[in-house]
DNA sequence: AGGTTGACTCACC
DNA sequence: TGGTGAGCCAACC
């Protein structure tokens, strides 16, 4: 377990997010198997090759907020119908693990 | 080796 | 709701 199959990992999971969901960083360390790595969730992500078409706007932390440096995400994010709040976040209702439903394949 | 930083999170207040 | 401090872990001087 190297630090690449770490991302890998993470890259996999963000690229099963469906559309107009959200899930948070912390939220993927945690289905992988790693609680405390939420940070190099981000880190993971923030590295990511554009090649690899992560939908990496739908990770947000876990308070709502987007990722800094990355105004556009927002927009994004309305394009597919995610709800935002007064203060700008994410609606929290949208933010949950969504691996169940997704479990049959 | 030691200090700082960060696309994080939680407990407290 | 929002600020702060403390854990946390990897990356970068």
């Amino acid at each position: 377990m190297n630090n690449n199959e770490f991302s890998q990992m993470v890259y996999n999971l963000v690229a099963k997010i469906p559309y107009g969901r959200v899930t948070t960083y912390g939220l993927i360390a945690l289905m992988l198997g790693f609680p405390q790595n939420a940070r190099q969730v981000g880190q993971a992500l923030h590295n990511a090759p554009q090649y690899l078409d992560l939908p990496c706007h739908r990770v947000v932390n876990h308070s709502g907020k987007l990722a800094p440096f990355w105004p556009e995400q927002r927009q994004l994010l309305e394009n597919e119908g995610v709800h935002f709040n007064s203060f700008g976040n994410v609606d929290m209702n949208v933010i949950m693990p969504w691996i169940q439903q997704n479990s049959t394949q």
